[in-house]
DNA sequence: ATTCATATTACCAAAACTTACTCATGAATT
DNA sequence: AATTCATGAGTAAGTTTTGGTAATATGAAT
């Protein structure tokens, strides 16, 4: 195998599994350790991976909140976020909502042919290497604490796409609140990409359950599916079958 | 098969497969080594192939190197981008365009206190850390190749907004043809973030002089400034004082 | 704080690949 | 018949890549 054949591939191959040891790369690779340490090397020279003790990881050069947030629950959010790849097909276009979990999707979906719109930069980031992935971005005011764009802008922009599927994010939910969230300022955009989607998705972890925030974005009978990580308490079934909400959980 | 020939089918066989080994163009075609090798040289010298150790690959990889573009130049880029500058003060609103060496005018200006409105998605990113930057961002397609987000959306988004500032990049001028750019997807967006603002700036390096691309967003006499790092070719002077412009460079 | 397993770095020699030659052959051209 | 050209084959010298080993550094556990 061509030296350069090798490096893209590992550059690809890391990219997929967002981190991996050497040890990893040189049973993948079947070459030396001193050899991927090598290839490795010239991938960090050129900023594509970052090496981590013992392996390499894929760069994120952001701010700190973000990625903290993203470490909490990551394997809810991983189980949530498979499940919810499965309803994403071919030619969908989808709105991928800001927020964590929302997020978690990317990578469950990176190899499907998608036109994603997002209001969320670091999503833009994340599907930048997969030409697949057609991303359209929505303008407005950048909020650094959800690494989002909001606003009117944001928001008429999109009431003027039409999409077959939306991915929602949630801080909380309960029965007669509905689904909630804590920046006003999003609201807007929720509710203009829930009025133009066809099948309305909820992505939320156990821990979303019965609480609120200060916004309600939408109600039960407004979506089609909740996502989770475990089945939810009963009152939620019972009123996903009052409101014919598809609950979705690992079995 | 004719020399010729197998040469056009050698560069079609690598563009198809990305990168091969000369081993695989041997099997492949049926000739020597030697023959691959010198019908490779001259794929090398028409720089349509280039050669990695062991076979050969395309010249630019797939994903155009953004990162490895803000390395070129990067001197002047910095020169001219200190001296624009010293033109931004606090509480302006400034549309700070897509390129290389506008972007470089964030690490000069990141201590004021400006609203900025981009439609690359790399400034936004940097410009995260500095909280008194106000960052609005366009939407629209986002453009792997340049960053940014291009189409309709984005430049009806800026045609909202009023900027006392447009810091424009180009990628070649000349005194006929104006100041051009290679997307015809950005001109529109360029057009109007200069309808839009009360002063324009043009930053441009000394290698942009007397060149130009496929199309041309603005003219002489309807930009404020010329910012370059070093004395710009006499006619420009002329031209300079004929439409009134301000041509900036280090004495 | 010390110990131990593991990761990293540095260095070397072998292997693989290039480059730059020379030379012989056969086909096409003059 | 002489000349030109593309090709295959081979050789020697130089480079790049690679895998192994020893020395050093690091992280985790005691």
């Amino acid at each position: 195998m061509l030296k350069t054949k090798r490096i893209t591939a590992i550059l690809d191959y890391v990219q997929r599994k967002h981190s991996v040891s050497l040890d990893d790369l040189v049973k993948e690779f079947n070459v030396s350790k001193n050899t991927i340490r090598r290839d490795v090397q010239e991938l960090v020279d050129q900023k594509k991976l970052q090496k981590v003790y013992g392996g390499v990881s894929i760069p994120r050069p952001l701010t700190v909140p973000y990625q903290d947030r993203k470490i909490q629950n990551f394997k809810e959010k991983e189980i949530i976020a498979e499940l919810a790849a499965d309803y994403i097909k071919d030619g969908d276009i989808i709105f991928l909502d800001s927020g964590t979990t929302t997020g978690a999707i990317l990578e469950f979906i990176k190899n499907k042919s998608l036109t994603i719109v997002t209001n969320n930069m670091d999503f833009t980031l994340d599907a930048t290497p997969y030409p697949q992935l057609q991303i359209y971005g929505t303008g407005g005011v950048f909020e650094r604490s959800t690494r989002s764009y909001v606003g009117m802008d944001s928001a008429e922009t999109i009431a003027k796409y039409n999409f077959n599927k939306a991915i929602m994010a949630t801080t909380g939910l309960s029965i007669d609140k509905g689904f909630t969230n804590s920046s006003p300022l999003e609201t807007q955009i929720k509710r203009n990409a829930m009025e133009k989607s066809e099948t309305i998705f909820v992505l939320a972890d156990h821990s979303k359950f019965d609480r609120y925030s200060i916004t309600t974005y939408g109600y039960f009978d407004e979506i089609d599916y909740i996502i989770t990580d475990r089945e939810p308490p009963k009152h939620y079934i019972d009123a996903a079958s009052e409101y014919k909400n598809h609950i979705i959980y690992p079995k």
